[in-house]
DNA sequence: CCGCACCTTGTACGTCAGTACAATATTTTT
DNA sequence: AAAAATATTGTACTGACGTACAAGGTGCGG
């Protein structure tokens, strides 16, 4: 199964997708399109604007591969305009490598791979409906899950400080660690990462 | 992986099934729950009545198997009922062996089996109430809009401004608007308000 | 015509967020 | 006992963020 990552703007693999598929080649649009390089499983990140127009003509670039979208941010309306512009699956680019693995198997043979928030989410305006909403990941500690549930608040890093008995230069400490463990660069995609409440978890 | 079908009353596996999965044993419902059979997947027909109650139960009976509904005449309706119901896959119960095998792998890692048609009548029927974002507050212009959008998908000031192909000090001056409009003090604020979150209720 | 709302951009400044170097102590795991 | 994870705090730096001064352009209703 031969893996692509296309790499547009800033929408670079993760180390963790590195891990998953250390035989895969991860290629800038050009080069792509002009080696007219093949694969099984196109992985696109959603980083850079524009990438469902690119999504949308993989299939004729690419025949028959199968494409992934891949966000570091998770969203139903971006996975929405993922599975409408033609891709297989939708996930978290920072999801763990076995699981990314999963992902290529599952696309490769055809299935879908999307949270099952987001096929609930479907279901449910299928039907009529909605609700949603997540826990922490348990991949937290006790204590940077307390920090998270303050920034899932709004609250700045001195408001935090001051609430758990803590110096703000701490408070920044654990905000970097879950930053790395989950994958996202700031305040913000934590918030959203905890709340938008769909696609693969990590 | 094991597999197991259900069968409730009239509802058999095909030859074609028994093909694909030669190890694989079909059960009735009372033998399956006194012996504690397990399984890694649930094939469950639709021939008989109330399947969809059973199916809902299968999670509770044999923990952590995932479903498979098989029909003998797919249909958008049905279909809905099974992946409402929890299943991780419809299809047709006299697909060939081998797409039954991939089925199998799909469901077994995690994915979602369901007709390409079927999904797409999902997105659509998602994308025609997919207000979540869509519905911003009236106060705000349609610039205002649309910047509050990015936003809320994570975006820096950089970033939106690349997007909309205007300036970051444009980007600065739509979003103080914004916050003026609607009393938050910054972006992380904004969001939660966006996404319904606990920020400042007015 | 003139006001009003909207869109756009500039410079400058203060604050906040995040990280790059840390270090120390406690607890848990191996 | 050694190693690893966790919790805490420090200084200093860069860059992002938000705002306070602007100002020039468009379009629309009174």
């Amino acid at each position: 199964m031969r893996n692509l990552f296309l790499v547009v703007g800033a929408a670079q693999p993760s180390p963790r997708w590195h891990e998953a598929f250390p035989d895969a080649q991860s290629l800038t649009q050009d080069v792509a399109l002009t080696a007219r390089t093949q694969a099984d499983i196109v992985w696109l990140g959603t980083a850079a604007p524009g990438w469902e127009r690119l999504l949308a003509a993989i299939p004729g670039v690419f025949g028959g591969a199968a494409a992934v979208v891949v966000s570091n941010i998770p969203n139903e309306r971006e996975a929405l305009l993922a599975l409408k512009s033609g891709a297989h699956g939708y996930c978290n680019g920072w999801a763990s490598p076995r699981q990314l693995q999963a992902v290529a198997q599952v696309v490769n043979r055809g299935g879908y791979w999307i949270g099952s928030e987001l096929m609930n989410y479907l279901i449910k305006t299928a039907n009529k409906k909605l609700p949603a909403l997540g826990e922490l990941p348990e991949e937290l500690s006790e204590r940077e899950a307390e920090v998270a549930r303050e920034v899932a608040t709004g609250r700045s890093n001195k408001e935090i400080a001051a609430s758990l008995g803590i110096t703000e230069r701490t408070v920044k400490a654990h905000m970097g660690a879950i930053f790395a463990k989950l994958g996202v660069r700031d305040r913000l995609q934590l918030v959203l990462r905890l709340r938008g409440g769909s696609a693969g978890e990590a």
